[in-house]
DNA sequence: CATGAATGAGTGTTCATTCAT
DNA sequence: CATGAATGAACACTCATTCAT
């Protein structure tokens, strides 16, 4: 009913949405205030008066990133099934979830180019812990109980080995591509890829633990066929 | 007849030389010309002069670093020794040649970021092939041969694989360090990441291979002692 | 039926006592409305609530300093003493009074520079009549009666000189230390100017009026000795 | 001939007196960066080139009003004249480079104003010595050797005491018309006031010694006429 | 009386780029 | 080849003021 727009959370909420956007596609450095505040239909001293400068902004816009991405990945934890199972679908998972996030890539590429100093700045970032890494320990101890999986695995390593290499494809594409003269963004290209890291992170917490042959074998059987196919 | 001026390619490479710094120390945008101009003690139309635009001096500064890269690939190859060592050898060096080199890192990042707008323009970049993929097939036909490979191994996967693993750790060094509460910086976590990658490129060379029980033992020997110290 | 919030009068008091503040340090220019409101502890809608603009509250901050200061030359009178003596009192209190309150000289000085402007709109300040110069009336009749001072003195002529005298030292302290090499900020150097001005405005009254030689010998006197001070 | 306006000092000298006007009129605080720069028919990137910021352009300004008045009391030099009348002139004179330079003032007042904060910044403001010193000493001992000023008067004294009058009667003139409820803007009000800061420093520089009966005499005789005007 | 949210014109400053010499 | 001076659009940010509740 009132003229002015309704209401002040919504507007927060509409600025930090238009400014993630505008921070993960040009940078911090190439974003403009001025754009963001055309955008989302806001007057540019709301976005001040809502966030105190340009720097306050980009912090928001990571703290709100990387709430959307723990609870993305809260949602769709994969602790039901069998640990061979679990841990492709969590390497498939957190393919998707960086392939359809592209803006959480850019602004974490922003944030590693910025040395972390805006990541400093922000106590809700730093308190904000990461399922997955928990994830994958539950994963971890379920094949390590089953048998399938050897002991003394660390779930950080592991974390850090496949979300390396599904990061990397994605946010790297372009010289990836120019190293290899390949075509990364192809269906078929990304769905080997996928399996690949799926059979390597396998091959890893599976390697030299004489009971797993049957495992293994099933693994590399899928790893051929994929591997053919890139 | 000579001026006094030094010669115009050395003048050239100043510019250069100093872009390139700024460009990975800012980003594109972040970059300024008046800086670059300042601290290459060249006027600022010199440097237009030379590059015509502020993104022709950012292709230029691309392409050198993409030669320098490639040289140093060029003539560190370790094609010399025994396929597992050579591929133990080649993760290491590819580490290190990341590590001392982070504007390449930078430059990369931005390139990507541009969506490889910048690369497009390049001939001469997109001429550049990368003889540490020619390497990479070099040592897997010799592992082949030697029967320590198994068969069937694209070197591009291989290439992939290592270069993920190697160049996010220390390109996302600081989101990484927010997701694990880990120092990655120190020499300690280092050394043990590239034994890790070592160990994981290998398995998945060697993977499968019923002969191959013998290096691979060997591996997960080292990779044992190595993982605990992570 | 009080409301809890502290009554209009004080909120009005509160606001303007910052104002000055404000206004004082920065100009009226320099000033800033959300400072005083934020400083007063006043939502800013009350500021214009109560002063309608900024023009508004600079115009009451400048009634309340006049008042302030003509209040404060009321309750100080020096009607008492014998004339010589009281006119050097009067310039020690003049001076007092303008050096414990250097928001009334940056006030005053802002309204000079505005030529005015401000007094113009205030018809309180123009009835606000300056007790100083009836005192200095008082004095002088005082001291022509008792023959000390000579016939024909203008109160207004001894008004001006007084206050020029210890106004500018004060106002102008950084351009006049420029000027002559000198810091005027010393308690002696101070002293000994309030003792000059004394002098020479005992000086004028007592001027060429023969029978005045005890009075001049015993100025004299005293300003032989701070003379040296300085 | 040339297209882009010619000489790069006169379009600094014209910024510079358009600055002048500008920090005069409305004070740091007042003073739009743009006005000066359109006023002035450069574009206010120039305005920036040549000075640096909105300080430096006022820091410069205020060097060349020091400069400009230094040069003015230079070239009117009363070194010839009998003594008393060598001070009387000196008084007007003084009075009259104020009143025609209200500039100057202005200038002055803001720098007091800011504390001193921008005169700090200037070396050659504080190099910038102040002739009009050194013409009182001189004048000041031409009198003690002809007998008429008594010995042991201090330049800066008589320095500080024609110059508070003159400058304070011009630079507070509203707030003093509100006092007095006087015009002080009339020539006759000038004229008389002129003739009083003469007198008054006059019997200052002469007073108490008795040979100078005669010159006192004198100069009673202007005062008696004088003030009868004010 | 009192407040949080909103406005829009402006505020000092910077940028990549070009011109005349 | 080389330079100092010039451009103009943009940039992040601020201000006094007002509206709806």
């Amino acid at each position: 009913m009132a003229r002015r727009s309704s209401d002040p959370a919504r507007v927060r909420e509409k600025i930090l949405k238009l400014a993630m956007e505008e921070f993960a596609r040009t940078g911090f450095d190439g974003a403009r205030v001025d754009r963001i505040a055309e955008r989302s239909k806001v007057s540019k001293n709301m976005l001040y008066y809502y966030f105190k400068s340009k720097e306050g902004l980009f912090v928001a816009a990571l703290e709100r990133m990387y709430e959307e991405v723990r609870d993305q990945q809260r949602e769709l934890s994969v602790r039901a099934h069998d640990p061979i199972l679990a841990m492709k679908q969590l390497v498939e998972h957190t393919f998707q979830a960086l392939e359809s996030n592209p803006n959480a890539i850019r602004l974490m590429n922003e944030e590693n180019k910025q040395r972390g100093r805006f990541l400093r700045k922000s106590k809700r970032i730093r308190d904000l812990y990461n399922p997955l890494v928990e994830t994958i320990s539950f994963i971890l101890e379920r094949g390590r109980v089953e048998g399938v999986f050897r002991p003394g695995l660390d779930s950080a390593v592991v974390y850090m080995t496949l979300s390396s290499l599904c990061y990397h494809y994605l946010s790297n594409r372009y010289t990836l591509e120019i190293a290899l003269g390949k075509d990364l963004a192809s269906a078929a290209s990304r769905k080997a890829w996928v399996e690949h890291v799926g059979n390597i992170v396998l091959l890893y917490c599976t390697a030299e633990v004489p009971s797993t042959t049957a495992a293994k074998t099933a693994v590399m059987r899928q790893r051929a066929t994929s591997d053919a196919d890139a």
